[in-house]
DNA sequence: CATATTTATTAAACCAGTTTAATTAGAATC
DNA sequence: GATTCTAATTAAACTGGTTTAATAAATATG
């Protein structure tokens, strides 16, 4: 779990001891492609870290899917809402790829963010950087057309473009898979 | 300051004496309509927490004013992004209306942090909620249309529309003043 | 109170997306 | 390799915004 832990310090210094009580509750779990982590109706009990693969969190509210966010190598994740709440998810987390995460249940992540400040602190820091980077996703959707926002996705995580199919990157933009193709076309005569 | 103490308490237990030690760093501030917190350039120093009035948080761009948020009683706020990063702002924080606030310096929030878990838990779950209700906005972004998150402001912050001009509620919405100019025309003509 | 200034509305032309449907391309399966 | 199924593109009609400019309404100021 080196990258794990080097995630973790990524964010603030945490003891050997303090980490090695940490880690302990994580479980080392992989998935196929097309399994799920989570769907409608299920209640949340893990927090996930990813290690290696992806995965879509996703909604289908009347028959349209729509994509909230992709979680790739290094991401933390899980579906936060309803696992604070402790009510049923409204959506899914399919694996869109083979996936290995590592994975704690809320009641280890409690036992962890008690056992230790610096963990706590850690869990702190990573929310904020979170937080952060959703603020800016709001501010890019806001004041970006749609095509600079696909430039801009192809520019920062080129990868998904193989890793996933172009109607979830669609949807994920916030578009229909006809707009999307539209908008490559027109830069594509450029 | 038994408003931000409950505030505070209304996401985990904090002892009197961590509380007590936290509150101290906190100064009282008034400000007056047309005064900023914050201009472009700017280093953040400061956490705010908003008592009792109305500050606008934007940026202007090729002179298009872009409002990120409205920070109206009971929330924390400050610029995010360039307090953690210590870069210069580019942002402004412009107090809208009359405005009682507490401010707390970055180094003085640090040693509360540091002196009390409790309230580094406070810290992390206080962004955990600012994290999801900014998750559950761009996905109202995503899959509402202009019209039905203008309505569904109008409901859950009918106030804001007596506090700040309209043409800085269509810029947080996305739209220019004419366009929500249309929206309402079209909603009052039903 | 009258005037100046700012804010909101309206109109007209325009445009980047949508929807629906048909077609093509690509992947999976027998 | 042919067939089936899924994904991506294209076309056409439409729509809800945009921009620009003029006007009206509301607010502040002398």
């Amino acid at each position: 779990m080196k990258d794990l832990e080097q995630k973790i310090r990524s964010f603030t210094p945490v003891s050997d001891s303090e980490m090695e009580f940490g880690l302990q509750f994580y479980k080392k779990k992989t998935f196929k492609k097309g399994e799920f982590l989570v769907k409608p109706g299920q209640y949340i009990q893990d927090f996930y870290f990813m290690k290696q693969g992806c995965v879509t969190f996703y909604t289908i509210e009347e028959g349209i899917t729509r994509v909230m966010e992709f979680y790739t190598d290094g991401s933390f994740f899980t579906d936060l809402y309803p696992y604070i709440e402790e009510i049923p998810s409204e959506s899914y987390l399919e694996v869109t790829e083979d996936s290995t995460v590592y994975v704690i249940s809320k009641s280890d992540a409690l036992k962890v963010f008690d056992h230790s400040h610096a963990l706590e602190r850690f869990g702190r820091l990573s929310m904020q950087k979170a937080f952060i980077n959703n603020f800016q996703r709001i501010n890019r959707m806001k004041n970006l057309s749609n095509q600079e926002r696909y430039l801009q996705l192809l520019e920062k995580r080129p990868s998904l473009f193989q890793r996933v199919p172009q109607y979830l990157i669609a949807s994920y933009l916030g578009l229909t898979p006809v707009g999307l193709s539209k908008i490559r076309k027109r830069l594509s005569k450029k």
